[in-house]
DNA sequence: CCTGAACCTGACGTCGACGTGAGATACGAG
DNA sequence: CTCGTATCTCACGTCGACGTCAGGTTCAGG
């Protein structure tokens, strides 16, 4: 049986956790063809998808959301309600920015005064 | 007795809950005098903190973290060690700000791809 | 004094994205 | 055929910032 990509390969490759690509597949953000032995083979694509999915993680949306909205980033085409949510999901990931944004520019203050301090009492 | 500020008081105020604010205690992120009945008593000042400690955990700072910082955060004076951390945080924000920023334009393209495919199919 | 609202201290529940065994099966090399 | 490694499916554990419920106490007004 010629296999394209077996799971150890794949999470080497996208950098992320054997167990996570399961959950993936649990959650129904990831599909594999299966050997006949039933062990999960992936094709090269694959691999795109995975990194998309752990963007989106990685900009706060939930397994949910993203189950919602792959489709769509992937095919381009939408819904009026999904094309609702992906504008939701932009408007929180910028109001999170603003927040971080704040939050930098107030530790920078910090550092700032401190050194200034630190560099005062020598 | 003649209370400052009483602990729903200062939850309505800051915008967290009663909850919230215990937990900070318990964390020793919050300190409360107590009337002779036991009941947390705070002062005015109270309020700038908690804000500030909701914007360090709005930034993704552990309470563990922000306990350490703390201190140098609102006296400005600080140790090698707590300069060090506060700049290794700062650091975690911008590079969040960064992955967030990709994900915003991920998903501001893929927005644009679909009104396009929309207005197309009108 | 009485009452209802606010507060108190435990202590267990939650949620999401996995981590971590346990025990069994599949695969590839020799 | 055998051995070692990779994979498989449950299924419980984790962590952090609280939510929530229970059972008792304190406070302020009438």
């Amino acid at each position: 049986m010629t296999c394209v990509m077996r799971i150890g390969q794949l999470a080497r490759r996208s950098g992320v956790s054997v167990r996570a690509l399961r959950y993936y597949e649990e959650q129904r953000l990831l599909e594999s063809a299966r050997t006949p032995g039933g062990q999960r083979d992936y094709p090269d694509e694959a691999l795109e998808r995975v990194q998309l999915i752990q963007d989106l993680f990685a900009a706060g949306l939930s397994s949910r959301t993203v189950v919602e909205l792959l489709p769509c980033v992937s095919t381009g085409v939408a819904t009026p309600a999904m094309l609702d949510q992906l504008i939701i999901e932009r408007d929180r990931i910028a109001a999170r920015i603003q927040d971080l944004t704040r939050a930098k520019t107030k530790l920078g203050r910090v550092i700032e005064n401190v050194t200034a301090a630190n560099v005062a009492q020598d």
